[in-house]
Parts: C-alpha cells; structure tokens; sequence
RNA sequence: GCCCCCAUCGUCUAGUGGCCCAGGACGCGGCCCUCUCAAGGCCAAAACAGGGGUUCGAGUCCCCUUGGGGGCACCA
C-alpha cells in the first residue's frame, strides 16, 4: 500500500518437477503485489536445462496457479509484448547479450574440459580453498581463442567477476550485503551447447521485461553478488530485490526432502499443490496459509480472502527468518474458509469428491446436506464421511452402537419401537415436528436425550458422530427413516435373543 | 572445508531503545453451550538461544559463541 507505483514483477519457476507450496508463495506474492499496484505480473518459464526439463510439469504449474486464484497479464499462455515467455525460445537473445559482455572485457570463452574443473576443485578442497574457477582461460589471446573456437573445440562463456575488492548488494528485506569478489566464481553464462544458464538468462529477461521487483527464494542469496556484477556490467538499473525465506519441515529442523514429502501424503497432508486439491483442501485457505508463512499484517487478523492480501499485502513486513510448514494451522485456515463458503457453492465444491467415492447424489439433497456439514469438515473429502449416509439407499449400523448408553439390547429395542410410533404419526419428521415428542417420550421413558438419541443416531445414519439428527431425518425423509428404525430394532431383538 | 543468510512461546508471528515482569494465532489443557461430532464463546499454561559490550535504560544497537538454513554444477 505504501507503494503505489505500478510494479513489474515476474514469477519465474523451472518446469523440473511438481508444483511446491514454496513457489507458490513465490507466486503469490508477486501476483499481490502487481494487483495491488496496478501493475503486471509475468509468468515466466525458465526451461534452459533440457536435461531435467519434465514436459508435464509447466502443465501442472499452470494448473496450480490458476487453482489457487492468480492469473498473469502475460506469459506463454497468454502472450504479452516482451514474449516468447520460454527462456528455450529466447537463446539467441542471451547469446547477444553474452557478446555483449565478451566485447566489454567482462567474459571470455573458456575450453576447459568438465573432467580438468573436477580435478581442479578437487585440489582446492585440500587446500581448503574457496571452490572458484582458477582463470585457466581467462587471458588467452583473441588469436588462440578465434582459432580454437574455429576448430570446433567445445567453449562456454564465463563471466570476468573482478579478483579485487568486493561487491555490495540490497536485498529489501536484509540490507545490503557485501562479499568479497575473491569468494566469487567466474560463473558460466552460456553452456556448451550454447543456451544461457540462469545467472545471464534471469537478468538480461529482467531487464528487457522491465521488472521493477525480483521477488524469488533465498536460495538466490548466495549468487545475488553474481547477479549485481552482471546488470553492472551492462549498466542497467537494478530492480529491487527480495529473497523470500525457506520452507522447513514442521520439525523445524531441514528442509523437506523427498522421501519425507511422499511420506506426508499417509496423514492427508502434502507439499505439493495439486495433492492438496485433491486432499480436499480450497484455495482459499491455502493460499490464506501461505501468504502468512513469513508475511503478517499488523492488526493481528489472521483471516484472508485473496482480495484482502491484495489490499494489505506489503513487501516490508516480510520476514527473512525460515518458517517451519504448520499443517494443523492449515487445516485450521481451510476450516475457516469452508465455514464462509455459500451452502451452495461449497454443495458444489463438494461434489467431485462424492462421485470419486462413487456415490450418486441428487443436487437438491446435496444443497440441503451442505449447511450441515459446513462446521463439520476440515476438508472437502471429510464430506464423505460426514455425509455418506445421506446418499446410501441402505445403511449397515454396527449392532453394538445400536445399544443406547447403560441400556441393555432389549431396552433399546423398546425404545426404538415407541420412537418409531411417534414418528410414525407425523406428517413430516423435522425438527419441529419430532424433536419435542421424542424429548417427552425420552423423559417418560427415564432416559436422558442422549441416550434415546444416540439409539436413533446410529439406526438412520448408521454412524455414531453425525450432524444433528432431526436435520438428517428431515433430508433423509420419512419413509427411508422409518424404514432404517425397522431395521434397527430387528437388529437389537436378535441381539436379546441371542443372549 | 569455504562463502552468505537467519535466530521471540512446540509452530506461525507482533515487537524497529523506555508503552513488554513481551501481544496475537494454531495446537494443547480446562470451562460454557450441547442429541453425537464439530462450530462458537471464555479461561489457563507456554518464548526474547548463551556470553560480552553500548546506554540512565536492550527482545529491540554492536561483537563473539552456539544453533539452524542456503550456496559452493556446462541445475534452477
């Protein structure tokens, strides 16, 4: 809000692997931003590693992006005026600018084999020398170069950084951060198969997009240095950098590893996007969890819809400490939006997961299932759960369950019998009609509610925890509620009788 | 090993020298409500990593230690 300038901002993930909680944060994050201001968000796709380029993976991205609520005023879906948006589609672009610093004195090419670094670094290591390109290559002469080059002899392109002195660069939410050059390596701009690697690819974008904020991870800080050498060397302005916290498993303790991440789906949890679409997690609430881990606002509010973040979103009150993945907190966020939902929008968020368990469900009934499950369910999929009864045209009590509370088989059998005659005598069962009969007659009967209650519970929903019974009677109706009590009290003098 | 970053309740965090014997949220415990389970309301327990400075005064500034994280690739 304190900035109002409209913001050119970019997320810009590798398509390498499945859509994280931490880039979408990332995402988002810009995405408030750009809203905010006015300003543009640019989806970028940094595909220049052919080697662990995963072609589902921009597809899921996309999904996941979109899922969560954020949209992109250009990118490679989209089109926009600074495309192509596939870094794969821009290599003649880099290659320019590569030559560009070549001709300033501020690269060169070097022929030094993969095999030759290895040894190399294996030397330093001993000598407990800083891991850096050792400048084999650096002055060799134009003559030697254009010859070699010529034969057809591999080369990248690396970058000059200075050997003297030091470099000092701003993060917004760290200050300035100063490092020696001699801790800096000649890094490689341009493979040998002569795309650009990140370091040139990521700045010369930037700066041609026109980004005004690099918001991306923490894992940039190390190469930030590198990264102002390069858009000094160029003379470009530099835009405003902030490197966004890390992501630790809730121990708190490391960053999740793989294992440990296929390991979270067991207990209905992921750190993967579309697992949590599919765990029956809304957008809403993890985008609301998200934009909190390691952002706040300093009202103390806590709850968020989308456009609230865009309103109160602020880059200064960012925190750069690492922040632990809480996943209760999670579900207590999509608790909360699920509870805020209209009845019928969450009735149809709800429905995808009762046809994937395969139940047949007629939209009116769902509508009027929906208000109550609605503070019931953490989850969407917990509907089935919750609700499956509703939709089964047979329901299978545990017999056991069927015994009210310090009853015996053939009390509850009574019981069930005298509550199916009032029922029985009612034109329609709702909460109006049976609750105060069956209160009575639990009273006349010297049973407390709950335990006449519970009888009845288990008999038309065939489940112990259930959303308020009259409410469920009213939905099943009254023939399938009779129907089921029939059942039950059959169930309880086979009991009695069986001893 | 080398470089960089970070450090308040179990977790996410508020706090930018006095308003803090540290506030909020999740979770945990208790109570209320209640036909079950939730939801909701109320109450409680729970933290400034350690050591040195600076200052009349430090969670807040500086240094060291410790701990945690990231990086050290022809990955991003």
């Amino acid at each position: 809000m304190e900035n109002n300038q409209p913001v050119r901002v970019r997320f810009a993930p590798s398509p390498t692997g499945r859509t994280h909680l931490g880039s979408g944060r990332t995402a988002l994050y810009n995405y408030l931003l750009a809203r905010q201001t006015g300003g543009t968000f640019i989806l970028r796709i940094e595909d220049t590693d052919q080697k662990r380029y995963v072609p589902e993976a921009e597809q899921e991205l996309v999904h996941s992006l979109r899922w969560l609520g954020l949209s992109w005023d250009e990118g490679p879906d989209v089109g926009g005026p600074n495309g192509p948006y596939r870094q794969s589609e821009r290599k003649d672009i880099y290659r320019q600018y590569a030559e560009q610093l070549i001709s300033l004195d501020r690269a060169y090419y070097c022929f030094c084999s993969t095999e030759r670094l290895a040894e190399m670094r294996k030397g330093q290591q001993v000598r407990k020398e800083p891991l850096v390109y050792d400048g084999t290559c650096r002055h060799l002469s134009v003559a030697e170069v254009q010859r070699r080059v010529m034969a057809g002899e591999p080369h990248v392109v690396r970058f000059k950084t200075p050997r003297q002195g030091s470099i000092t660069v701003r993060d917004l939410l760290r200050g300035e951060i100063t490092v020696e050059n001699r801790y800096l390596d000649d890094f490689i701009l341009v493979k040998s198969d002569g795309l650009a690697l990140y370091h040139l690819a990521a700045m010369v974008d930037d700066h041609l997009m026109g980004i005004t904020h690099v918001i991306r991870g923490s894992e940039w800080l190390s190469t930030f240095p590198l990264h102002g050498h390069i858009i000094r060397a160029f003379g470009w302005t530099e835009p405003i950098f902030v490197h966004l916290s890390v992501f630790l498993k809730p121990s708190g303790k490391g960053k999740m590893s793989k294992r440990e991440s296929a390991q979270l789906i067991q207990d209905g949890h992921s750190v993967f996007l579309t697992d949590l679409e599919q765990l029956g997690y809304i957008p809403e609430g993890v985008a609301n969890w998200i934009a909190l881990m390691g952002w706040s606002y300093d009202d103390h509010t806590e709850y968020f819809c989308l456009q609230d973040l865009v309103d109160k979103f602020s880059l200064q009150k960012l925190n750069p400490s690492p922040a632990a993945i809480n996943f209760t907190k999670l579900d207590y966020f999509n608790g909360l939006h699920i509870r805020t939902l209209a009845a019928e929008d969450l009735a149809e968020r709800v429905r995808p997961f009762f046809d994937a368990g395969g139940y047949v469900v007629d939209s009116d009934k769902l509508r009027q299932v929906a208000p109550l499950i609605q503070p019931r369910i953490t989850t969407l999929d917990d509907a089935l759960d919750m609700a499956g009864f509703f939709f089964k045209d047979e329901v299978q009590p545990n017999p056991a369950e069927l015994i009210g509370k310090k009853m015996t088989a053939a009390q509850s059998a009574h019981a069930a019998r005298r509550s199916y005659d009032i029922l029985a005598s009612l034109a329609e069962i709702n909460v109006e009609t049976a609750e105060q009969p069956l209160r009575e007659l639990a009273d006349g009967m010297g049973l407390n509610p709950g335990q006449l209650f519970g009888i009845l519970r288990v008999a038309v929903t065939g489940q112990s925890v259930s959303p308020p019974l009259f409410e469920s009677m009213a939905v099943i109706g009254k023939a399938k509620v009779l129907q089921r009590i029939q059942d039950a009290i059959a169930a309880l003098d086979a009991m009695d009788s069986a001893g």
